[in-house]
Parts: C-alpha cells; structure tokens; sequence
RNA sequence: GCGCCUGUAGCUCAGUUGGAUAGAGCGUUGGGUUGCGGACCCAAAGGUCCCGCGUUCGAGUCGCGGCAGGCGUACCA
C-alpha cells in the first residue's frame, strides 16, 4: 500500500483516540503500538488495524463499542484526507479503511519516471556488504545444490543492492589440504590405468567419471608426465575444474566479485596474523598439544581447536583469518550463505567476529537448506564422493536458466527442497516463471500493436488516470504500488523468495484485467491512453523484479 | 543423549511483527475469446494447519511437552 495513505490513516487513528479521551469515551492507559495492516481479504479494505480489540481488555469495553467510538471522531475530523474514501467498523471491532482511487493514480506517475529504479531505497545507506556464497571446492562439477546457493546469494545481493546496499559477492574455496589432496590421487589413479596399469582405487577417492575424463585430458595434452608427482595431478585437476564450475556459473548468469582460495590467506600472512592477534588478546591457549581458540567465551557450545597437536591446523584457523580479511578490507556487513551441514559452525564464527572486536549481528550467516532430488517417485543419491549426482549442468540443460532459478528461489531458505528432475522438465512450460515472462511478453506485444496501428503513448502527466475505474485496474495499481515494500522486506529477512510469489501476484493482476479489457481501441480514446500507462507500470515493475531474482523478461517467447 | 531445520489440500510449497471465512501452482472436474498472444481467464471439488497442554480478547504463527523425517554433534574436510 502506498506510504502516504498508511501515515494518513496511521494519523486519522490517533486523532481519533485523543478526541475520545478528550471527551472521556475512552479511559486513558498505554497505548499499544499502532499498526496497520492490510487485511486478507478485499472486502475489509485496505488497510486495516485491530487497535480496538488490543485496548478492550484495558479499558474495559467492548471491542467494538471503542472501534465505534474512535471512528466516531475519526469521522468528525474534518477535513478528511483525499486518500482515504471510507472507514468501517467490522466485527469484532476491527477499523477498516478504504483507499480512494484518487490515493493510487500517483503511483503510476512514480512508476514511469523512476523506470528500472522503481523499488530502490536508501535502506543500506551505502553500507558496505560481502556476501559470501556458493563456494564449492574444486573437487567436482557443481551440483544442483550448488545451483540452489547461486540462485538464492546472486538475487540476495541483487536485493540489497536495491535498497542501498554496496555489495560485493565473493568465492571462497580450500585449494590445500586433504580434500584436493584425494583429488589429486584419484585423477593419477585413474591416469594410471589408462595407461594399462593395474591400480588400487583409493578408497575415500572421487569415483565420478569426470575424474576420468581429466586423466583423459591428461594424457592428450601433456607429455613427459611425471607419474609420481602428486602435486601436478592436483593442480591440473584443480585448474580443468575450476574452468568448468565458472563456465557453469556463467551459463547461469552468476557473477563473482572476488575469488579468494585458502592458499592466499596463508601466503599473506593473514592466518598468521590473526592467530597471533587472538593469542595476544588471550583468546587462544594449549591443551594436550593443541592450540584452542576459546570460542566459549563468546556463546559458543565449546571451545574449539585452531591447531592440531600434529602441527596442522584445522580448518577453523583460515575461516576465522579469512573473516577478519574482510572486515579490514572495509566491509561492514558480512554474509555467508552455507549449507545444513555447516550449522555447528555457525557459533565459532560468531564467537570468532566478537572476539576480534566486531559486532556479532555483523555477521549473517544464512543456512540454506538441503536439495534432495527425485526422479519420479525414486530418490537419488547425492554423493561428490560416490560421483552420483546431478549437476547444475544437467538441470540447465533440461530445465532452462530462468526455470531453474525461479524453481530455487520460490522455497524459503530454511525449507528442505524436492528437486523433482521429471516435474521440473515436465513443468518448464507449466512453470509458474513462464507465467510472469508470459506478462511481460503481452505487454510488449501490445505496445507493438501500438505502434503498429500508430497509437501515441503518451506520458503518465498527460493522461487523465482518472478514467481508470475498473475493479482490475485498480487492483493492479495496488499491487503495482506494493513492490518497494516487498524489496525491502525481502532484504531485512535475506528471503529473496517474497519476490517471486509477488511477480506471480502481480502478472496474474495483470492477465485478469487483460482479458476483460482492450488497452488498443477501448472507444475512448483517453480511456486507451490510461491504461497504456497502467500497462507499461506492470512492464517496468515485472522487469524490475524479474532483474532482481536474476530471470530474464523476453519481449517475445 | 544434545543442537538445528522441517511437518499446512492428492503433489510441490506460500502464509510478514499473533487478527476476520488458512492461500497459490500443479493435478482433477466443468466452463470461457467475432478483438491487443489461449503459455491466458472464470468456477467447482479438495484441510483434524502432526498430536497435546499453555499464554492471549484472538494461535498455522508465541511457549512447554511429545511424535515423525532430515542434518549436525571430530585434534574430518
């Protein structure tokens, strides 16, 4: 609902409680906070506050006596504000309020000059965001999961750069240690017995058969090949899959600021530093041969171990170095989006970002829930390890981008999603995605028919709005006017998902009034005129959304 | 054992800081355009919001206790 009619009626409530007091109808006593909302149903209006059954129990009347009341000199006031039409009282004392069109015809004005801004706000004041997110190891190719990570960070930062936000969206992978160590031993294994070698399997190796083609690769394109150099087959693998995980981010329109790998914060010194400063600062003791870093101390379940007694450290020590990197490198805000395995570690890196003196709400971290795919009725396994999985690849291949993104970002974060490969293909035309594109597509296609027949589209100031009467179109204009609430509320929760029950919200508006009514050749000709603007509204917002989510608007499909 | 997530229509899922008769898509059934794109529109059927207790004028939403599924709970990565 528009910003100006909420405070008009947010006032007109107030008014009229101060009036009832004044005259002693209504005993004095705190005041809950008053709020308005816009009620489910259309038929209690469009805002709406249940003040009067909050101050029943206090004052002692019934709810409805006081609702009557208050509306009573709400009613009194005079003169009354133009963008309100009408207040009722409803049982059991629910205020109502009724918008006047008048209040909504503005909003399309807005619309047309702020163009592909519409929905941006200052809500970030510029601060400085990285977000964190996807951040595969290079150990396979990406898979659905992963997808899942992609679509939900990239329309996250999308989001917060909207309402203000100076975001930056960064990679963060393990390039050392036992993982890519395996890797490595997996690919030479594999080299091996292409080479007609009897090998031995390792038995916590990647058994996918891409670890195959790479030893593949191997043997077309180098020679001399040192079959006991470890660290060659390790780099190779790392580097040939490197290039397919950022070909599959390219192909789903995923973008990266800033790739940062684990190697990098040892060689610079940033593990080295941020330990010692943690020690200093008595934030690390030995036990048992072991560094700890004393997480508890900051609500952690327990202290945690940064460095083994074998000398190695764990993976904790670079995690917590790489946080600190990026609150020195001027960011102020930080998110992680991680998967549900990573849950316990949520606590030590919060205790981590106090302990080197941030603020613990600094850090967000985002658990995103598990993807467990189906084909059909059947499960299927998801193991890198067991190299059975689907890849974000497959899915595109079959599914399409825009399809598959809207399919990722229509869940909330925290709820288990069922990738169904033979719903998500059977779907691709049923999709609900193809239902906003389809919005979109007919308004083109009618301001082509515009053109074509030579009809002026005219500006919003030099249109009479006025003539926009019709229950869809007003209704349209509502929905049309929710969107920058919706951005923003979005960003405050870190749930892209509202977006995309609201682009569907709003393209179904649409199609309603469309099929009822002619935008070209209504009879009057001013009539045409209006709704050539209400229409080209849905086409701005539509696109301005679409653009958030990171889901293309196609003229024609 | 302990922690986190989930449980809402046949299926997949929404449901803001507690509000009125709990929603959408798919699926099912039946309708709709002398016209700007039928990938659309309208209608019907479909519910013990997992169970119980509590807080409240009011609970799908909050609290406590259960049940069920998933994921964690390492000097693993």
């Amino acid at each position: 609902m528009t910003r100006e009619a909420k405070e008009a009626a947010t006032n007109l409530i107030r008014e009229g409680i101060d009036k009832a007091r004044e005259k002693g109808e209504l005993a004095h006593c705190d005041l809950p906070p008053l709020r308005l909302e816009v009620p489910s149903e259309k038929r209690h209006g469009d805002l709406a506050t249940s003040i009067a059954l909050q101050l029943a129990s206090k004052v002692n009347l019934p709810p409805r006596k006081i609702a009557e009341v208050i509306v009573k000199h709400i009613k009194a006031i005079s003169p009354q504000p133009s963008t309100i039409s009408q207040i009722e009282v409803a049982d059991p004392g629910f205020i109502n309020f009724f918008l006047a069109p008048k209040a909504l015809y503005p909003k399309l004005k807005d619309i047309e000059e702020e163009g592909a801004n519409y929905g941006r706000s200052s809500l970030g004041k510029g601060k400085k965001v990285l977000i964190e997110f996807v951040s595969a190891n290079p150990t396979g190719p990406l898979t659905v999961a992963h997808g899942r990570h992609a679509a939900v960070g990239d329309a996250l930062a999308n989001t917060l750069q909207m309402v203000g936000y100076e975001v930056y969206r960064e990679y963060y992978y393990n390039d050392v240690g036992h993982q890519m160590d395996i890797l490595g031993k997996s690919v030479q294994a594999r080299y091996h017995e292409l080479r007609g070698e009897e090998i031995t399997f390792p038995e916590d190796g990647y058994k996918g058969t891409y670890i195959t083609r790479i030893a593949q690769e191997i043997a077309r394109e180098c020679e001399d090949v040192d079959r006991g150099d470890l660290g060659f087959f390790r780099r190779f693998a790392e580097e040939k899959l490197f290039e397919s995980i950022k070909k599959d981010l390219k192909d789903f329109a995923i973008e990266f600021d800033g790739w940062v790998k684990e190697k990098d914060l040892y060689e610079s010194g940033q593990v080295k530093k941020t330990m010692e400063r943690l020690k200093k600062e008595g934030h690390i003791y030995e036990k048992q041969g072991a560094l700890w870093f004393r997480s508890s101390k900051f609500g952690d379940e327990k202290d945690r171990v940064v460095r083994r007694s074998d000398g190695q450290p764990t993976y904790l020590a670079p995690d917590i170095a790489y946080h600190q990197n990026k609150y020195e490198r001027g960011f102020q805000y930080l998110i992680d989006i991680l998967g549900p395995d990573h849950h316990g570690y949520v606590g030590r890196l919060k205790a981590a970002v106090e302990a080197l003196g941030h603020e613990k709400d600094s850090l967000r971290v985002i658990i995103l829930q598990l993807v467990s795919l189906y084909r059909g009725q059947e499960k299927l396994p998801m193991s890198t390890r067991a190299g059975e999985f689907i890849t974000l690849r497959q899915v595109l291949d079959e599914v399409g981008r825009d399809a598959a993104r809207f399919f990722f970002l229509m869940r909330t974060t925290n709820s288990h999603l069922n990738f169904d490969l033979n719903l998500a293909k059977s779907q691709s035309t049923e999709n609900p995605v193809y239902y906003v594109q389809y919005a979109h597509a007919r308004i083109c296609s009618i301001l082509e028919f515009a053109a074509e027949k030579g009809v002026e589209v005219k500006k919003a100031e030099a249109v009479d709005l006025s003539l926009l009467k019709e229950k869809e179109e007003l209704e349209t204009i509502k929905t049309l006017a929710q969107f920058p609430e919706v951005v923003e509320s979005g960003a405050r929760a870190l749930e892209p998902q509202g977006l995309t029950g609201y682009l569907q919200e709003l393209a179904g508006s649409f199609h309603n009034f469309y099929t009822k009514f002619r935008v070209i050749g209504p009879g009057d000709r001013n009539l045409g005129s209006a709704r050539l603007v209400l229409v080209k509204a849905v086409k701005t917002t539509l696109q301005n959304g679409l653009r958030l989510l990171g889901i293309s608007a196609p003229e024609k499909m």
